[in-house]
DNA sequence: CTCTACTATCGACAGCTGTCGATGGATGGA
DNA sequence: TCCATCCATCGACAGCTGTCGATAGTAGAG
């Protein structure tokens, strides 16, 4: 079972890294958020999704031009990131970008 | 010479990631900030700069509880990606956060 | 039930990264 | 000049990560 950082939602009311001293605990789970953006393919595959709302992964595939095991990796690491929710429907995986996690990073910048 | 990707900051005005198909170059070049953040203790250090305005590294040490080789990595990969700049001061380094690039990376978010 | 199509998991491998001790360079004080 | 202090770099090592082929699981079509 992933361990999801949804947790530094909670935090939404929490001060940004700017003004706290930032405890060790919160910089762990913000640092974990960060990581799945980290890269390159991941920022190009949340692009997409946010683009058009909802995804089906085997959309993804063409325009990322990576395996259908690196996709469904990366999508696996930005929703245990709490920023990718998929939906199962028949035997598509629809994928959409939750919008108060990435607000939540926004918060934790400003 | 170390590569800075304050160039992202040209791109101030470009869409965000939520909106944009976001090109190869472009999520590169994100990505490699958002690694800079991928850390806890990055983002500890980064607070504390961000908390005293002005920090010598000397000071850094104590509260992050790393060696100093250590912390002279770690304060050299934010200010390669230009989060952080340091000013040398007789025998002394001061960093400060570089405000347009945190605020620069808020942007890409929304 | 069988076949096909979509997705997740596994195993493996190369490359990157955080960490530290040791060393070198630079700056100011005695 | 010599020494002490602060910082950066080097070398090394363990651990993590992106990638893919192969495989397994699952759900609809016929």
């Amino acid at each position: 079972m992933p361990k999801r950082t949804l947790a530094v939602l909670a935090d939404a009311c929490s001060s940004s890294v700017l003004d706290a001293p930032l405890g060790a605990a919160e910089a762990e789970e913000l640092s974990r958020v960060f990581a799945a953006l980290a890269d390159p393919v991941r920022l190009r595959l949340l692009s997409l999704v946010a683009e058009a709302g909802e995804v089906c992964a085997c959309d993804l595939l063409g325009p990322l031009g990576k395996s259908q095991p690196t996709v469904s990796h990366h999508t696996k690491v930005l929703a245990d990131a709490g920023l990718l929710v998929g939906e199962k429907r028949g035997r598509w995986v629809w994928w959409r970008v939750v919008p108060e996690a990435v607000e939540s990073l926004r918060s934790a910048l400003g």
